[in-house]
DNA sequence: AATGCTATGCTTAGAAT
DNA sequence: GATTCTAAGCATAGCAT
Protein backbone atom coordinates (compact mmCIF):
# COMPACT_ATOMS: atom_id res chain seq x y z
CA UNK A 1 0.00 0.00 0.00
CA UNK A 2 2.84 2.80 1.27
CA UNK A 3 4.93 3.48 -1.77
CA UNK A 4 8.46 1.83 -0.53
CA UNK A 5 10.41 4.98 -2.08
CA UNK A 6 14.27 4.61 -3.67
CA UNK A 7 16.36 7.57 -4.87
CA UNK A 8 15.69 8.56 -8.96
CA UNK A 9 18.03 9.41 -11.20
CA UNK A 10 17.69 12.92 -13.24
CA UNK A 11 16.78 11.44 -16.56
CA UNK A 12 14.08 11.34 -18.44
CA UNK A 13 11.15 9.56 -17.24
CA UNK A 14 9.99 7.12 -19.98
CA UNK A 15 6.54 6.01 -18.57
CA UNK A 16 4.27 8.81 -19.54
CA UNK A 17 2.09 8.49 -16.82
CA UNK A 18 4.70 8.59 -14.58
CA UNK A 19 6.27 11.56 -16.16
CA UNK A 20 2.97 13.39 -16.31
CA UNK A 21 2.55 12.88 -12.48
CA UNK A 22 5.62 13.62 -11.50
CA UNK A 23 5.50 17.09 -13.68
CA UNK A 24 2.73 17.37 -12.26
CA UNK A 25 3.99 17.08 -8.49
CA UNK A 26 7.56 18.74 -8.98
CA UNK A 27 6.02 21.50 -10.99
CA UNK A 28 3.64 22.42 -7.87
CA UNK A 29 6.18 22.48 -5.93
CA UNK A 30 8.90 24.30 -8.17
CA UNK A 31 6.18 27.36 -8.07
CA UNK A 32 5.52 27.44 -4.82
CA UNK A 33 9.89 27.72 -3.93
CA UNK A 34 9.75 30.21 -6.30
CA UNK A 35 6.92 32.18 -4.74
CA UNK A 36 8.78 31.59 -0.87
CA UNK A 37 12.07 32.81 -2.32
CA UNK A 38 10.44 36.06 -3.60
CA UNK A 39 9.28 36.69 -0.38
CA UNK A 40 11.28 35.65 2.17
CA UNK A 41 14.04 37.24 0.45
CA UNK A 42 12.52 40.51 -1.21
CA UNK A 43 13.12 39.07 -4.94
CA UNK A 44 11.90 39.05 -7.88
CA UNK A 45 11.01 36.01 -9.80
CA UNK A 46 10.11 34.94 -12.81
CA UNK A 47 8.94 31.21 -13.85
CA UNK A 48 8.09 29.78 -17.03
CA UNK A 49 7.37 26.30 -17.77
CA UNK A 50 6.49 24.79 -20.97
CA UNK A 51 5.21 20.92 -20.87
CA UNK A 52 6.18 18.71 -23.24
CA UNK A 53 2.64 18.94 -24.83
CA UNK A 54 3.51 22.67 -25.19
CA UNK A 55 1.39 24.19 -22.50
CA UNK A 56 2.79 26.92 -20.42
CA UNK A 57 2.46 27.47 -16.96
CA UNK A 58 3.67 30.64 -15.58
CA UNK A 59 4.88 32.12 -12.24
CA UNK A 60 5.66 35.92 -11.68
CA UNK A 61 6.39 37.67 -8.28
CA UNK A 62 5.50 41.22 -9.86
CA UNK A 63 4.01 40.64 -13.51
CA UNK A 64 6.12 38.95 -16.01
CA UNK A 65 6.21 41.40 -18.29
CA UNK A 66 8.07 43.33 -16.31
CA UNK A 67 9.96 41.01 -15.25
CA UNK A 68 11.02 40.19 -18.90
CA UNK A 69 11.91 43.66 -19.63
CA UNK A 70 13.74 44.23 -16.24
CA UNK A 71 15.64 41.16 -18.04
CA UNK A 72 16.35 42.46 -21.02
CA UNK A 73 17.37 45.45 -20.09
CA UNK A 74 20.16 43.76 -17.93
CA UNK A 75 21.47 41.60 -20.69
CA UNK A 76 21.81 44.19 -23.29
CA UNK A 77 23.62 46.67 -20.67
CA UNK A 78 25.61 44.24 -19.83
CA UNK A 79 26.09 43.07 -23.91
CA UNK A 80 26.76 46.72 -24.51
CA UNK A 81 27.81 48.47 -21.56
CA UNK A 82 30.71 49.90 -23.49
CA UNK A 83 28.31 51.04 -26.53
CA UNK A 84 27.70 54.92 -26.85
CA UNK A 85 24.46 55.18 -28.52
CA UNK A 86 22.64 52.34 -26.86
CA UNK A 87 19.44 53.69 -26.31
CA UNK A 88 19.28 54.32 -30.33
CA UNK A 89 19.81 50.87 -31.01
CA UNK A 90 16.54 49.93 -28.98
CA UNK A 91 14.40 52.32 -30.57
CA UNK A 92 13.26 49.76 -33.30
CA UNK A 93 13.38 46.57 -31.50
CA UNK A 94 11.55 48.83 -28.26
CA UNK A 95 8.30 50.18 -30.50
CA UNK A 96 8.13 46.22 -32.31
CA UNK A 97 7.94 44.95 -28.66
CA UNK A 98 5.23 47.59 -27.95
CA UNK A 99 3.39 46.91 -31.09
CA UNK A 100 3.31 42.72 -30.19
CA UNK A 101 2.34 43.67 -26.95
CA UNK A 102 -0.44 45.62 -28.10
CA UNK A 103 -1.42 42.86 -30.91
CA UNK A 104 -1.09 40.23 -27.76
CA UNK A 105 -3.43 41.84 -25.49
CA UNK A 106 -5.60 42.44 -27.92
CA UNK A 107 -6.22 38.96 -29.82
CA UNK A 108 -5.94 37.96 -25.88
CA UNK A 109 -9.29 40.04 -25.35
CA UNK A 110 -11.02 38.83 -28.83
CA UNK A 111 -10.76 34.99 -27.40
CA UNK A 112 -11.91 36.10 -23.94
CA UNK A 113 -15.02 37.50 -25.94
CA UNK A 114 -14.20 41.00 -25.22
CA UNK A 115 -13.93 44.14 -27.50
CA UNK A 116 -11.03 46.66 -26.17
CA UNK A 117 -13.43 49.82 -24.77
CA UNK A 118 -12.78 52.58 -26.38
CA UNK A 119 -12.85 53.97 -22.73
CA UNK A 120 -9.72 51.99 -21.91
CA UNK A 121 -8.40 53.62 -24.88
CA UNK A 122 -9.03 57.27 -23.94
CA UNK A 123 -7.77 56.61 -20.45
CA UNK A 124 -4.53 55.23 -22.17
CA UNK A 125 -3.79 58.43 -24.32
CA UNK A 126 -4.54 60.52 -21.54
CA UNK A 127 -1.62 59.42 -19.99
CA UNK B 1 25.78 23.22 18.11
CA UNK B 2 23.68 21.16 15.71
CA UNK B 3 21.05 24.16 15.20
CA UNK B 4 17.52 23.17 16.22
CA UNK B 5 15.28 23.82 13.83
CA UNK B 6 11.58 25.04 13.50
CA UNK B 7 9.30 25.81 10.35
CA UNK B 8 9.57 29.63 9.34
CA UNK B 9 6.82 31.62 8.33
CA UNK B 10 7.04 32.30 5.09
CA UNK B 11 6.84 36.50 5.47
CA UNK B 12 10.25 38.59 4.37
CA UNK B 13 13.50 37.82 6.35
CA UNK B 14 14.24 40.84 8.21
CA UNK B 15 17.85 40.56 9.14
CA UNK B 16 19.76 41.44 6.67
CA UNK B 17 22.33 38.63 6.85
CA UNK B 18 20.09 35.80 7.24
CA UNK B 19 18.24 36.90 4.45
CA UNK B 20 20.86 36.58 2.12
CA UNK B 21 22.63 33.44 3.35
CA UNK B 22 18.59 31.82 3.27
CA UNK B 23 18.87 33.61 -0.45
CA UNK B 24 21.77 31.86 -1.22
CA UNK B 25 20.86 28.55 -0.14
CA UNK B 26 16.71 28.64 -1.26
CA UNK B 27 18.19 30.22 -4.89
CA UNK B 28 20.61 27.28 -5.43
CA UNK B 29 17.83 25.03 -4.39
CA UNK B 30 15.30 26.49 -7.10
CA UNK B 31 17.73 26.30 -10.13
CA UNK B 32 18.58 22.88 -9.11
CA UNK B 33 14.58 21.95 -8.74
CA UNK B 34 14.14 24.00 -12.10
CA UNK B 35 16.60 21.71 -13.96
CA UNK B 36 15.44 18.54 -12.83
CA UNK B 37 12.04 19.20 -13.88
CA UNK B 38 13.39 19.99 -17.15
CA UNK B 39 14.90 16.75 -17.52
CA UNK B 40 12.63 14.53 -15.95
CA UNK B 41 9.54 16.06 -17.74
CA UNK B 42 10.95 16.68 -20.87
CA UNK B 43 9.62 20.27 -20.29
CA UNK B 44 11.19 23.97 -21.06
CA UNK B 45 12.00 26.09 -18.10
CA UNK B 46 13.39 29.38 -17.98
CA UNK B 47 13.91 31.00 -14.89
CA UNK B 48 15.02 34.53 -13.97
CA UNK B 49 15.79 35.76 -10.22
CA UNK B 50 16.75 39.36 -9.02
CA UNK B 51 18.22 39.87 -5.90
CA UNK B 52 17.11 42.72 -3.40
CA UNK B 53 20.20 44.10 -4.32
CA UNK B 54 19.62 43.56 -8.16
CA UNK B 55 21.66 40.92 -9.10
CA UNK B 56 20.36 38.32 -11.79
CA UNK B 57 20.22 35.13 -11.75
CA UNK B 58 18.99 32.70 -14.39
CA UNK B 59 18.47 29.16 -15.68
CA UNK B 60 16.86 28.43 -18.78
CA UNK B 61 16.43 24.54 -19.97
CA UNK B 62 17.37 26.03 -23.32
CA UNK B 63 18.33 29.66 -23.83
CA UNK B 64 16.61 32.53 -22.65
CA UNK B 65 15.85 34.30 -25.47
CA UNK B 66 13.92 31.51 -26.94
CA UNK B 67 11.53 30.13 -23.62
CA UNK B 68 11.00 34.55 -24.03
CA UNK B 69 9.95 34.72 -27.48
CA UNK B 70 7.66 31.29 -26.76
CA UNK B 71 6.48 32.93 -23.63
CA UNK B 72 5.52 35.88 -25.38
CA UNK B 73 3.52 33.74 -28.24
CA UNK B 74 1.59 31.82 -25.89
CA UNK B 75 1.09 34.11 -23.00
CA UNK B 76 -1.71 36.13 -23.81
CA UNK B 77 -3.44 33.46 -25.85
CA UNK B 78 -3.23 30.16 -23.31
CA UNK B 79 -4.95 29.98 -19.97
CA UNK B 80 -2.86 30.98 -17.59
CA UNK B 81 -1.28 28.41 -15.17
CA UNK B 82 -2.51 26.65 -11.77
CA UNK B 83 -0.34 28.61 -9.60
CA UNK B 84 -1.85 29.79 -6.63
CA UNK B 85 -2.84 33.49 -6.54
CA UNK B 86 -0.38 36.44 -7.25
CA UNK B 87 -0.98 39.86 -8.31
CA UNK B 88 -0.94 39.53 -11.94
CA UNK B 89 -3.49 36.51 -12.01
CA UNK B 90 -6.30 37.99 -9.96
CA UNK B 91 -6.72 41.64 -12.09
CA UNK B 92 -10.99 42.04 -11.62
CA UNK B 93 -11.08 42.23 -15.53
CA UNK B 94 -9.23 42.42 -18.88
CA UNK B 95 -9.66 46.09 -19.40
CA UNK B 96 -7.29 46.14 -15.88
CA UNK B 97 -4.93 44.04 -17.17
CA UNK B 98 -4.77 45.32 -20.49
CA UNK B 99 -4.76 48.88 -19.38
CA UNK B 100 -1.73 47.90 -16.99
CA UNK B 101 -0.03 46.16 -19.52
CA UNK B 102 -0.16 49.28 -22.04
CA UNK B 103 1.02 51.76 -19.23
CA UNK B 104 4.15 49.30 -18.35
CA UNK B 105 4.66 49.34 -22.26
CA UNK B 106 4.72 52.74 -21.74
CA UNK B 107 6.77 53.35 -18.93
CA UNK B 108 9.14 51.06 -20.66
CA UNK B 109 9.61 53.43 -24.09
CA UNK B 110 9.14 56.86 -21.46
CA UNK B 111 12.17 54.87 -19.49
CA UNK B 112 13.76 55.03 -23.38
CA UNK B 113 13.20 58.55 -24.10
CA UNK B 114 10.28 57.49 -25.87
CA UNK B 115 6.49 58.45 -26.40
CA UNK B 116 4.19 55.59 -27.58
CA UNK B 117 3.20 56.79 -31.42
CA UNK B 118 -0.04 57.72 -32.09
CA UNK B 119 0.53 55.63 -34.70
CA UNK B 120 0.86 52.50 -32.60
CA UNK B 121 -2.97 54.05 -31.13
CA UNK B 122 -4.80 53.90 -34.38
CA UNK B 123 -3.24 50.29 -35.55
CA UNK B 124 -4.42 48.99 -32.17
CA UNK B 125 -7.72 50.44 -32.16
CA UNK B 126 -8.51 48.92 -35.57
CA UNK B 127 -8.04 45.59 -34.63
C1' DA C 1 29.83 36.37 1.68
C1' DA C 2 30.33 31.43 1.45
C1' DT C 3 30.61 26.52 3.46
C1' DG C 4 29.91 22.56 6.82
C1' DC C 5 27.01 20.46 10.10
C1' DT C 6 22.72 18.11 11.48
C1' DA C 7 18.11 17.92 13.32
C1' DT C 8 13.81 18.90 11.37
C1' DG C 9 10.47 20.15 8.14
C1' DC C 10 9.19 19.59 3.43
C1' DT C 11 8.91 17.23 -1.04
C1' DT C 12 7.78 13.52 -3.55
C1' DA C 13 8.04 8.26 -5.64
C1' DG C 14 5.20 4.70 -5.82
C1' DA C 15 0.70 2.66 -5.35
C1' DA C 16 -4.12 3.14 -5.12
C1' DT C 17 -8.29 5.86 -6.07
C1' DG D 1 -4.95 13.36 -15.53
C1' DA D 2 -5.63 14.84 -10.70
C1' DT D 3 -5.67 13.65 -5.79
C1' DT D 4 -4.58 10.92 -1.59
C1' DC D 5 -1.55 8.28 1.35
C1' DT D 6 2.83 6.97 3.35
C1' DA D 7 7.62 6.45 3.94
C1' DA D 8 11.90 7.89 2.22
C1' DG D 9 14.72 11.08 0.27
C1' DC D 10 15.92 15.97 0.24
C1' DA D 11 16.27 20.77 1.45
C1' DT D 12 17.41 23.90 4.73
C1' DA D 13 17.26 27.01 9.52
C1' DG D 14 20.10 27.91 12.91
C1' DC D 15 24.94 27.79 14.33
C1' DA D 16 29.67 27.58 13.93
C1' DT D 17 33.64 28.41 10.99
Amino acid sequence: MAGKRERIAIRRIENLAARQVTFSKRRRGLFKKAGELSILCDAEVGLAVFSATGKLFQFASSSMNQIIDRYNSHSKILKKADEPSQLDLHEDSNCARLRDELAEASLWLQQGAFVVSKRCIRQYKRK
